[in-house]
DNA sequence: GGCGGATATATCGAAGTGATATATCTATCA
DNA sequence: TGATAGATATATCACTTCGATATATCCGCC
């Protein structure tokens, strides 16, 4: 069975203790969402694809009428989880930014409205590193340095763009319309 | 007509002069690719739409049997991609590193190994800087200082990454496991 | 008793990915 | 001259993913 990174977050969620689908999203969206995001319509024929290769256990966790599915990582699951871990393959960073496409494209439009632009990017940054600040205290738990360290990774990577974007906006301003 | 970044891409490039879609794609391959990467199934059926909506004109180039279609950006494309560029909309950011993703899930597997996988971190946002610094001297032209300034953040980006695993892999090292 | 928001699962059209097929042209070297 | 490798050029297709929405129940609160 081929497994991709959304199926190890699935399982590495998992490996935190018994979840629903719905539990596994929510838990995601505050924290690995910022580098691997992930959707109920992965979720859910995720969770059967790995229910069916025995790296997690179903069980029905319904109360009355109330329907819930409590996935349990196996013994294998969490093998297959730590071997990916541990394998040293270079994977490449993808990255996908509107804001930066103009920024590239913006050589043809006055520069008052590349100073503005600019100085929205930075606030962008300043917001989810913001952002990123406020989910610390979950992160910063017994046991779990490294989701820790990925988290000041990125709000140390988003003020370092928050600066770079600033400085820029800065040194147009002051150069004006002469450098352009 | 509802546009898509990936129909800016391509303005985009058809502004700096006529191009085949081969020529877009290897344009876009060695500068937007970085910060928003466009596939021959996104540009091939964009371009005859862009071209249905009069933003882009087609003519044939062929030359003998070799078939060739060059498109060149209309006044009306040139309008709306400037809009577009000057439209301060706040979009997000959006990145995807399954090596980030790993190193989330490592507080279970030995610091050894995570050291090992921070050193390869290291080496692949190098590699990526030193690959963009080559396409500097493209990137240098006059009147196109916004696309050399993207570059030199992509270049700033990178390096800053790579220090920043650096330097968790030798506190990692100097540390050990005593701080596990 | 009712209302809003959270919990929970599921689905589906639209869009994007990546690989491949097809064909021609060009440069090089034996 | 002929072979061939690699670049140019367009097109397509199966697969995956996205994001929005549908459906329904539960819980807290006024």
């Amino acid at each position: 069975m081929e497994l991709n990174p959304t199926s190890y977050v699935v399982l590495g969620m998992l490996a935190l203790g018994p979840r629903s689908g719905y539990d596994i999203k929510q838990l995601a969206d505050v924290s690995t969402r910022h580098f691997w995001a992930i959707s109920y319509g992965q979720i859910y024929p995720e969770l059967r694809r790995l229910s069916a290769a025995g790296l997690v256990k179903a069980q029905d966790a319904s109360r009355g009428t109330r329907h819930r599915t409590i996935h349990t990582l196996t013994a294998k699951g969490r093998q297959v989880l730590n071997a990916w871990v541990s394998d040293p393959e270079m994977e490449k960073v993808e990255m996908r930014d509107e804001m930066l496409l103009k920024l590239f494209f913006a050589d043809a439009v006055p520069r008052r409205d590349t100073v503005r632009h600019l100085l929205a990017m930075r606030e962008r940054h300043l917001q989810v590193a913001a952002g990123l600040r406020e989910t610390e205290p979950m992160a910063a738990q017994q046991d779990h340095r490294m989701k820790h360290e990925v988290l000041k990774f990125g709000v140390g990577l988003h003020e370092w763009c928050a600066g770079w974007y600033g400085a820029l906006a800065a040194d147009l301003e002051q150069g004006g319309e002469a450098r352009k």
